[in-house]
DNA sequence: GATATAGTAAAACGATCGTTTTACTATGTG
DNA sequence: CACATAGTAAAACGATCGTTTTACTATATC
């Protein structure tokens, strides 16, 4: 396997699991099988790090949510906190814990956003022909992410039921 | 002012504002005008300091979300962010900036969580006879303050129609 | 007036952490 | 063969941070 992949893979895991600022270098070192100089060498700092996990878990999740409609949108995102956990979003976590502060961490987090407002928007106006909808939608999807991680994937079925009724109920008026 | 009672409110600015890990004892000893001494002396350490600012925070939140119904819970939370900032739970981001593995934080999330599962299934009952609509009531809620951190205060409004929308289904059937 | 109490100011400690550096090894290429 | 490249292992550095300690001051109580 590609070492930068492997890297990545290993600290997306640690960051995921255990926190941003818990999962030491020396931690990710070793749970990627390298030396800090291999690493350090490759990512440049831990910084540079955070983002490049950032980034490979947003392709690794849009990738996941390549539904036609919002029902298939949240189907998926049951999906994917099945078989990988439901600890909450990742990128959020990663403001709070890495903090505000850190260019790297905050850009990627922006980037995220706008790409879910965008794909959420997309659905909703290929379903009901206008927008009006997709603030709600955008409340029910932050809200399954953050409701499953104490309530169980239970809340994203929740979600889904919701959006299909607010949805219907959108496009009959 | 009580001493304990200062140390606390500045701490409760501070982590809301700057983050927990981002917010030393030296600044928190600065913004609540103690000595270190005095601080450790009365709250023991940094994570006591914690769960004391998260248990001071849960009982102004509940007391400001006193509502008799769903509707004006989200009102009041609306009203709350208007004033306080929207910048996300802090019990959330207590948990991905401390740490899953600091009891005394988790403890009181986990209170947290119970009293605001409690205090929304107090609502729908009240409202709709039986509790169906709890858990969607939950998702709306975490959807809500998520979503408002990076979309805006509008973004309750939004879950507080929807909510409307949905309860009023439920009773429907 | 002696004394316990509760506070300040500031230095010191010990541990952790991100990062760099040194010394060394393996590999493939001109 | 010589040599650049890319890796490991491990020590060292410098800074930060939570916590403790020392020395001192003000206050109220018996």
């Amino acid at each position: 396997m590609d070492i930068e992949q492997r890297i990545i893979s290993a600290a997306e895991f640690s960051f995921d699991h255990n926190g941003f600022t818990a999962s030491g270098m020396d931690k990710l070192t070793a749970a990627a099988n390298v030396s800090s100089r291999t690493l350090y060498k490759r990512l440049g700092n831990k910084n540079n790090l955070m983002a490049a996990v950032l980034a490979h878990r947003r392709q690794r999740f849009f990738s996941a949510l390549d539904g036609a409609s919002i029902d298939e949108i949240f189907a998926q995102l049951a999906s994917w906190s099945e078989s990988e956990g439901a600890r909450g979003c990742l990128f959020l976590r990663a403001l709070s814990d890495a903090g505000t502060s850190i260019d790297e961490v905050a850009a990627e987090v922006t980037v995220y956003r706008k790409e879910l407002h965008l794909l959420i928007t997309r659905l909703v106006r290929s379903e009901t022909g206008d927008g009006n909808a997709v603030e709600a939608m955008l409340v029910l999807f932050e809200g399954a992410v953050a409701a499953a991680s104490y309530r169980g994937v239970g809340a994203i079925h929740v979600a889904r039921t919701a959006a299909a009724v607010l949805l219907n109920e959108s496009s009959e008026r």
